[in-house]
DNA sequence: GGATTGACGTGTC
DNA sequence: AGACACGCCAATC
């Protein structure tokens, strides 16, 4: 249980900068899932229970949107979070996200 | 152990 | 530009 998938989803969820976002299959690609990216948001449904504290807010989809925002206590939590990074979010997308998007791969 | 599900991604209409 | 369909893979029932 512990050292599942999961595992290693907040992990490098974790790893993610302040003001900065990654996607979901990037995320999956990171950890060799490749085209695994629902695997990606399945785990993160654990996020809230996981270890303390998961910037599951900083992950969005492909498009920066913030698709998992429902997921929150409060749904606009997500994007509150996002504007207090300095990611400007717009509709519930992110705006810029090519400026703010944070690759694991380049952490590795 | 089979069937269902899911915070996705990409392509097509 | 928005909506629909298919694919992928692991966990849960």
């Amino acid at each position: 249980m512990e050292d599942s998938f999961y595992e290693q989803v907040f992990e490098i969820a974790r790893l993610v900068p302040k003001g900065r976002v990654t996607s979901y299959g990037a995320i999956a690609k990171a950890l060799g899932a490749g085209g695994s990216a629902r695997m990606v948001g399945y785990a993160m449904s654990n996020a809230g229970i996981a270890h303390p504290r998961v910037p599951a807010h900083r992950i969005v989809n492909s498009s920066g949107l913030l698709t998992g925002k429902f997921h929150f206590s409060p749904p606009e939590l997500m994007q509150q979070l996002l504007e207090q990074e300095g990611i400007r979010v717009e509709n519930d997308k992110i705006k810029d996200f090519k400026r703010v998007f944070w690759n694991p791969l380049d952490d590795l």
